[in-house]
DNA sequence: TTGTAGGCGTTATCAA
DNA sequence: TTGATAACGCCTACAA
């Protein structure tokens, strides 16, 4: 068999053709609208397909129909236990529908978010779904020319030209200092994640301090761990609470953070509700587990999920519209540690 | 301007090259080899692009040299933490060469896998990497015919027709009954993973049971708590225990498991390491954390995804070849909790 | 239900 | 250093 320089050395559509007695685009159309090919010559391609092991080649089929089945999904984090109902969630979604996801991680660096942005471009997605609204000025001309549905997930702004899924960051502050406030909490402390590009957490600060300044006239103190794994960072917020001995709750910007702050309260003889309480955010599973266990402000991470892909679904003609663009809402788990 | 019916509406070579005065071929090589293209006409094509937002169609480009700068990654879970560091050093590594990760999970599922494995060689990718020397038949017959290089991670045999990066699951059986037994724990249970597409986990148990009563004549408990949260299933281990009353160490499936356990033995009062001992696999991040905190047996995970990085670029062709084909080994990180 | 012709956006090859 | 031409593997449009 002679084969051609250039080609793959993967079985083709026309050699499956070949196989099984019909034309390529038979065999195109047996992937495709399978119930478009009589049942005869599908047993013929069903045979060829297996003894070729023909794996069609998506990036080919792509290109002629210049809709190219994947979406590209960018998160911050993929493996932070935040993202991954989301990550489950769309997932599950959109493959029911035949789309496949391109994932990637931006690192919480709107560079790097840049450069991936990029990356899922180049594979002529058929749509993209980015995480915030904060993106650098080149991310943002590049999704404004890409000319594909674009969905903003796990933020939610009124002044963007995307479809947003997700929720009030501010909001999420306006609940935690709610609830310690009326828990009977005075003298309270942020401790701030040690991971620099979180710029939710530093905004779920500022809001924190200047609702509970504008709404209960308390002020708030600010830890920052400095850059060491969250972890860590909540052993060094509850050091630093323990040497000053004035703070009565810990509000902290993830339950990493808050994990660290429990575990460590417990190693130093820190007494949790007790001396100091600890809220958490994220929900992660450790909470539940932890003793005390966490309360936390749970993020609907499975509904961004979801609804984004129904969003996506909807932009690519593939649902019909549904229209409800509003934010979503998180919600207050109370536990032990409050 | 009169776009053509099928066109996906982006920007392409050629338009670049209509706007920089030259041809496509050209521009072409403005990406790809940037020293052959004279500097008068880089700049100008740098123009182009800039004005057109210009994104090259990387499916396009794979189409046409048969080598697309992809490499499918393929694990159980992308979000279990024993997985991460695998991840980031093997992105790392092949994208500074060039290649783009495509990351897939398998859900700890053989038939999941198999489909992953479809949807990647439909990218025609530059190679493959995939977890485990276990596959459906499927699997294997696409990955024998794909052509393209194959990579084995996290696990070593000697029998496969793949390159392997990994560790034998049974030497870290054998280390962790050497250490329980040589640190005085008799009486010794198995905590069990619910993940049921852990085939690892359960040969980790087998061989830790042989080895316990072949080398040290003690039988080995094998706690299975059903299908829960790992750390639900930590919990109801040490539930069982208290129950019995008759064990002095428990080993469990991983960290997040062993997690459950240290958390729930402080909650029900059950003193370790001196009521019971508890180690874990995988050295989570927690482990450090956790009071007392958890001995672990640690495995390559960040060599790991370096060195099957370093053997796909050496079949790439990119790296020369090191044929240092061998086992990694896990090591063993005791804390408090044993 | 099946087939023909042509094109999707890029790169290899060869020639200038 | 640059360019013309012909693939790469598949799908849309149209015809039979």
């Amino acid at each position: 068999m002679t084969r051609k320089r250039r080609s793959s050395g993967r079985a083709t559509l026309d050699q499956v053709a070949e196989l099984a007695s019909t034309s390529p685009i038979t065999v195109s159309r047996y992937f495709n609208r399978p119930q478009h090919v009589s049942e005869a010559t599908r047993q013929r391609i069903a045979a060829a397909v297996a003894e070729l092991g023909y794996v069609p080649n998506l990036a080919a089929g792509g290109l002629a129909s210049a809709q190219a089945r994947v979406i590209g999904l960018v998160l911050p984090s993929i493996s932070a236990p935040i993202y991954v109902d989301t990550i489950q969630a769309f997932s599950d979604r959109v493959s029911r529908y035949g789309y496949q996801l391109l994932l990637a991680s931006s690192e919480f660096s709107l560079e790097k978010e840049e450069e991936v942005v990029r990356a899922f471009l180049g594979w002529a997605p058929a749509a993209l779904v980015v995480t915030g609204c904060q993106h650098t000025p080149g991310t943002e001309q590049m999704l404004a020319r890409a000319s594909v549905p674009v969905v903003e997930v796990w933020d939610y702004r009124p002044d963007r030209p995307y479809p947003q899924v997700g929720f009030a960051h501010d909001e999420v502050s306006r609940l935690a200092a709610a609830f310690l406030h009326e828990r009977g909490y005075r003298r309270i402390a942020y401790a701030q994640t040690p991971i620099a590009g979180d710029l939710w957490a530093a905004l779920r600060y500022e809001e924190f301090a200047a609702c509970l300044l504008r709404d209960y006239g308390l002020a708030t103190r600010l830890i920052e761990p400095g850059a060491v794994h969250p972890i860590a960072a909540g052993r060094l917020a509850i050091e630093e609470i323990m040497r000053s001995g004035d703070i009565d709750a810990l509000f902290c910007a993830n339950d990493n953070v808050a994990s660290g702050a429990v575990l460590a309260a417990q190693r130093l003889g820190l007494r949790i509700p007790q001396q100091c309480a600890v809220l958490g955010f994220g929900d992660f599973p450790i909470a539940e587990a932890l003793f005390p266990s966490l309360s936390s402000v749970r993020p609907p991470a499975r509904d961004i999920g979801e609804v984004a892909a129904d969003r996506v679904l909807e932009e690519l003609g593939t649902l019909n519209p549904d229209a409800s663009t509003k934010a979503l809402a998180c919600t207050l788990a109370p536990r032990e540690s409050t």
